[in-house]
DNA sequence: ATGTTAATTTAGAAATGTTCTAAAGTAGTA
DNA sequence: TACTACTTTAGAACATTTCTAAATTAACAT
C-alpha cells in the first residue's frame, strides 16, 4: 500500500488549525497533504484542483494557502523571484534548486551541518534556510 | 571594519567586463560599487540615479543589473517573493534577512560553518545560500 | 427546518515587479 | 563625416499576487 506519512485527515487538520472546513478548504488539504511531500505554486495547485473538478478561483487558492502557512501546515519557500513555492514538509529541513527545471528537493537537516550561527545584532532567529543550487553540468 | 576592496574605477570595471562604458553604465556603476557592499533592488537604485541627476529609465536600470550579474559584478539574493536584491559583495558569503524592514545583512562566511554538503543526483552545486530570517523579538 | 450572521468564495479589477518592443540615440571606427 | 552595431528609452505587455465588493455558505440559534 502507500509507503508515505500517515494522512490526518482533511477535517481534524482544519479543526486544529481553527479554520472552517468549506468545500474548498477541504478539497485543497486533500490535495496538498494525502500525497507525501510537495512543493506546489499557487498556479499548480489550481490547475490540479480544476483538472480534478475541483471548482475554486485562483484567488481562493491564494487565501488558502496563506492560512495554511500562517497556520504552521505549509511553508512558503523563496528561490526564485516572482513566485513563490509552498512545501508540505513542515519539519526542519533545506533544499536542493534544480536550476534548470525550477524543481526543489528536500534535504532532511541531518543531512547538513549548520554551526557557529552568528547572533543577529536584534531581533531573533526565526528560520535558518540552505539553499543548494544546482546546475546541470558543463 | 569595512573590508571592501578598493574601487577599481567605474571604467576599468566595465572594460574588464567587456561592456561598453555608456554614460549610464558608468554612473551606475559608481553608485553602485563606490560606497562598499550594498544591497539594492531595482527600483532603490532608480530612485538614487534620478536622486543624484543622473537620467536612467528603469529599463536600463534591469538591462545594466543583469549584465553587472552575468559579468560578475554583481549577485542576485532571493529572499522575498516578487523582489530581488542586487548584493555588490560577490565574495562567498551568507545573510541576515530582517523580515521587519526588508533588509539585508552580509555574513561572512567563515563566521558559519556549513559540513557535510550531500551531493545533488545530478547536475552541479553552483552556489550554497545561507539565509537566517530574523523577526522582532515578541 | 428556517432565519440570521459572520466567514468565505468569487470574478474581475488593480497592483506589483519585471521583461519586451521598436524607435531614437550614442560609442567606436574609419 | 558616415557607417554600423550597441545602447537607451518610453510605454506596452506580461506574470504573479492582492484587493474589492457582491454572492454564497457554514455555523448556530430559534
Amino acid at each position: 500500500m502507500s509507503n508515505h506519512r500517515p494522512f490526518a485527515g482533511a477535517l481534524e487538520l482544519l479543526r486544529a488549525a481553527k479554520l472552517r472546513p468549506t468545500r474548498q478548504r477541504l478539497a485543497l488539504a486533500k490535495l496538498l497533504f494525502e500525497k507525501g511531500d510537495r512543493h506546489v505554486t499557487a498556479e499548480q495547485l489550481h490547475d490540479e484542483a480544476v483538472g480534478a473538478s475541483i471548482p475554486v478561483s485562483l484567488a481562493t487558492i491564494y487565501n488558502t494557502l496563506h492560512q495554511f502557512v500562517d497556520a504552521r501546515l505549509l511553508r512558503e519557500v523563496v528561490v526564485n523571484p516572482g513566485r513563490s513555492y509552498f512545501d508540505t514538509n513542515i519539519a526542519d529541513h533545506h533544499h536542493f534548486f534544480f536550476e534548470e527545471t525550477g524543481k526543489l528537493m528536500d534535504i532532511p537537516s541531518d543531512k547538513i551541518e549548520v554551526r557557529n550561527l552568528p547572533q543577529p545584532p536584534h531581533g531573533a532567529i526565526r528560520r535558518v534556510d540552505v539553499v543548494i543550487r544546482v546546475a546541470p553540468k558543463g
